[in-house]
This record gives structure tokens, sequence and C-alpha cells, in this order.
DNA sequence: ATTGCCGGGAA
DNA sequence: TTCCCGGCAAT
């Protein structure tokens, strides 16, 4: 009654959460019970530590998780355990060292595969304290596995992300809701299996593969929060569903043999199609007509444009993200062996006229290109204007079609985006934005990269046949990302209010 | 299973 | 009026 307020409905009860104990390292635990001081008095959580019989009192400032202070903003103790995502699966790691100020994390990691205990340096967002609810993923593609069962597929060059299957988020923990389970799932689960399989037949039965003790010391004493990351590999495969969800590791297309029909953007500088026969046949092979696909860079600020999507990569990797290569120049096509792909969120098709670039295999800057590369990492989010591409690098959309599920400000579909981030950045996104006025002057910026789960993965543009509208009810045709979509659950606030109480989106209404 | 949102209802 | 949600249609 009377003043308004509106608590998030959602009970934080059941919420996986990492716990401070005494040692200071987080341990993920359950949330139980809340007991709150009317009294103005500090609200005491009550949390089941994973591996403690009895639930132990914490206050709210102890919790990292949803709706509690984010990884982001919290100290990590040498020797605690972290999750992070390493060649698209999740693997535990032991922090070595954590440096805030520089936004730095070393962590120590054990190769499922190799066994080759590795470090890490990561981002303190790209940190999980708590296991994601789905581990062990296979990179699949080139891993071993992927040459056993078929290594006459590819052979040519291969691109890390082809499809737009959307990975994940970040910010590793979860509310309430689950997030979308992808149906490649499966079969990337059977694969694995199966792979398994052949590595045990033609191994030895313990496979160097994982080291029992992955990181023996320095962890718990006697809490056992692990339960193995990697669990397929202990033999345990239930893919329990339990309600507290997390993040789905990033992980991209998977399947390696069927032929992928759409969503597979060009790919090298000479001559391999890509798929534009869907918007407009041009450049079935090499310049044709006037446009070409480019790879641009979507960084804030930086107009990086390369032809090759390799290139835009590398460049990505090593100017924004400012990781080097890590493992030995490897040839040109196969193991990848570096971070998950983030690169692959900053970068973006466009058309380009042809006529405008030179050289088709190198990098090459737009003629406006401000020389200024932010340095170090660029707060993401801080909108300034990106996508003020010069007229001669974009086309105009052929047609009048719809240019769904890419930007999300439908004010202006006049420039067809050929769109790839397949996913959103990692960054973490748990508390609401500090950005200026609203959300949506961010978001006509850019992507929107500060939107936390983009569910239905699926961002490649594509012409419909026919504009179809039928205002009825339900839904619209083909195009319906709204801000529920646009932020995701987790970041209601950001929704526009008719979202919020679930009427007809008048942000995105269009 | 998820998303958009109408219609209805409580505060 | 502001806010919330059941439930349905369309994916
Ligand atoms: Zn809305």
């Amino acid at each position: 009654m009377s003043t308004g307020k509106r608590l998030a409905k959602r009970s934080i009860l059941g919420t996986r959460v990492a716990c401070c104990l005494e040692d200071g390292k987080y341990y993920a635990g359950v949330i139980c019970a809340v007991k709150t001081m009317d009294d103005g008095g500090p609200t005491v959580y009550s949390v089941r530590v994973e591996g403690e019989r009895r639930a132990r009192e914490v206050r709210e400032s102890d919790l990292v998780g949803s709706g509690f202070t984010s990884v982001g903003s919290v100290k990590l103790r040498v020797g605690q355990r972290a999750y992070i995502t390493h060649n698209n699966r999740e693997v535990c790691g032991t922090v070595l060292y954590h440096r805030p100020n520089i936004d730095e994390v070393l962590i120590s990691v054990t190769n499922p595969e190799t066994g080759v205990r590795q470090d890490v340096k990561k981002r303190i967002e790209d940190i999980r304290l708590l296991e994601s609810r789905k581990s062990a993923r296979l990179a699949d593609q080139d891993t071993d596995f992927a040459k056993l069962a078929d290594m006459s597929t590819d052979r040519k060059e291969r691109k890390p992300s082809q499809t737009i299957d959307v990975p994940a988020p970040t910010s590793g923990f979860q509310g309430s809701r689950k997030r979308r389970s992808s149906r490649t799932e499966e079969d990337q689960m059977d694969e694995c299996a199966a792979a398994m399989v052949l590595m045990k037949l033609s191994c030895s039965p313990r496979s160097p593969v994982l080291p029992d003790g992955v990181m023996g010391d320095s962890m718990s004493p006697g809490s056992s929060v692990s339960s193995g990351v990697w669990t397929w590999a202990d033999g345990s495969f239930s893919s329990s569903s339990s309600s507290s969800s997390s993040r789905s590791p990033a992980h991209r297309s998977a399947t390696p043999s069927p032929p992928l029909s759409e969503s597979s953007p060009a790919t090298l500088d000479d001559g391999l199609e890509l798929d534009e026969s869907l918007f407009d046949d041009a450049v079935p092979r090499k310049r044709r007509s006037s446009t070409r696909t480019m790879f641009k860079c979507t960084w804030t600020g930086c107009h990086e444009m390369t032809a090759a999507c390799d290139a835009i990569e590398r460049h990505i990797r090593s100017t924004h993200l400012g990781r080097e290569e890590v493992t030995s120049d490897h040839s040109d096509s196969d193991s990848d062996d570096e971070d998950d792909h983030e690169e692959e969120f900053y970068w973006t098709e466009v058309e380009v006229n042809v006529t405008t670039w030179v050289d088709p295999c190198e990098p090459l800057v737009t003629p406006t290109a401000p020389p200024a590369t932010p340095p170090a990492h660029p707060v993401l989010g801080a909108p300034q204007k990106v996508l003020t591409i010069p007229p001669t690098t974009v086309i105009p959309q052929p047609l009048g079609t719809t240019c769904p599920s890419v930007l999300p400000q439908p004010t202006s579909p006049q420039y067809i985006h050929v769109s790839s981030p397949p996913t959103l950045s990692h960054m973490d996104m748990a508390r609401p934005p500090h950005e200026a006025s609203s959300p949506a002057a961010s978001l006509s910026s850019s992507w929107p990269r500060t939107s936390a789960y983009l569910s239905s993965g699926r961002a490649k543009v594509r012409v419909s046949s026919s504009p179809k509208a039928s205002p009825g009810r339900g839904k619209r045709n083909g195009e319906s990302r709204k801000c529920r979509k646009v932020y995701g659950m987790e970041q209601r606030d950001l929704w526009c209010t008719q979202c919020k109480w679930k009427k007809a989106c008048s942000r995105f209404g269009e």
C-alpha cells in the first residue's frame, strides 16, 4: 500500500549464489531463507553451501550472484575456484591472482584433452564463481573426436562461427528463469559420447584425458563444491535440469556435417561463396557487381574493416580484446586453441561498395576512421555513435523487406546490416546500466550488447518474401524482438513499461 | 518451450 | 491510474 515500491517479484529462494566464507573465498550455495530485520537491520541470508550440511547465515554483501554483488565487484582470493569458458567449454580453474585495477584475473586451468595445465588471463566479468548447469561442452569441429568422426568433411579453412547459434550470456549466476535449451545440445552430447567411446577404444583405458585431481590443491578442505566440471568425462551424464540454471557456456555452432543452409556468412576473401543468394545474389564468387561483403569491427568507436572475417577477428582479438595468439602460430586452420571466441561478438558483415576498397587481403580502414582506437578496454555500453558508417560502406536495402532480428531500432531500416555477431558479449550485466539517459539511446547506436540474453539464437538477416502484416493478435509475423527478448528477463527494468505490464510493447512497436 | 500481449483484476 | 498476471495464440 502506498509508497509505490515494487519488489522484484521472483523469489530468490533457491537461487544459486556464491557465498564468501571465512577464508575469503566464494563457494557455491543456495539461498534457503531470507531473514530481514524489519527495523532497518541488515538482511541476513541463510545459505546452504554445497558440501556442507548446515546452512549458514551470511550478509548480503557476502553473496555474489544475481541480485547480489556481481563478480565484477569483488576481489578474488588466490585459490578461489572459478569457472571460465575456455575453448568453448567450461572449465574450472583456480585463481592465481586477481588484479582489479587492471581487471585481470589469472586462472590456472587444466585442459581436459591434453591434461596440460595452463594459465589463462581473463577479465573478471568473464569469470563465474558458480558452475554452469551444463558444463562440459566440446568445441567440436576440430577437436580430436571431430577428426575421428569425420575428418573428411572439412578440410579447408573453417571459420569458428558461422551460424549464429546463440551462446550465452555470461555472468555466471542465475535467478530463476531457465535459459533456453538448445536442441543441438543433444546432438553434441551424442557426438561427444561417441567420441569418448572412440577415444576410449583407441587409447588406454585411463586416457590422458582428464587427470583426476585436476586441482587437487588449495581448494576447500572438505567441501566438494565441484561435482565435476567435466562431467562427461566422469561418466555422469545426468542432464539435470535443476531449477537454477545458469548461463550456458558459449558454444559455437557445432554441427559439422550438415551443410548449413542459411546463416553461413561469407568465408574467406577469395572465392568462397557466401550465402547472400538470399538477399541479393550478388557476389557469388568474387566481387562481381559492385558490392561486396566486408567484415567490420563493431567495437565502439572502431571502424576497422577487413575483407576476411578471419582478419577482423584477429584485429579484434589483438586490438580490443588484448589477447594474443597464445598458441603457436598454427598453420592455418585448425586447433583454434585460443579462448572462447569472443571476438566473434564484435564484428558484423557489411555490404560494401567495391569501389571504395582496394586490396582484398588487407585490412583497411574507412576513410573517416578516427585513429583513436581505445587503447585499453573501452567500456562497453558507453555509446558513442558507433555505426557512423560513411555512405560508401553500406548498401541500401534492396527491397521493401524487413530487416528483422538485427537492429533493435526499427525506425530506420534503410541500411541492411548484414548481421553476424552471433551473440552478445560476455559482459556481465548484473546491475542496471549506468548508462546515460535511456537504454534506447544505447541501443540505437549498436547492438544491444548490453543485453543479457538474446534468447533465440538467430541473428541472421534474412529477406522474407512478403512483408505480411496481420495486426491481429498474438504475435506479429516473423519479427518480434521486443524488450523482453532484447533485454531478457534478467534485465526487466530495462523494458519499456508496456512490456513490463505484458502489454503491447511501445518501444519496439514499429 | 518461449514470446507477445489481451483482458481482467487488484491496489 | 498503475501495476500485475492468467492464459492464449503464434512460434
Ligand atoms: Zn517494450
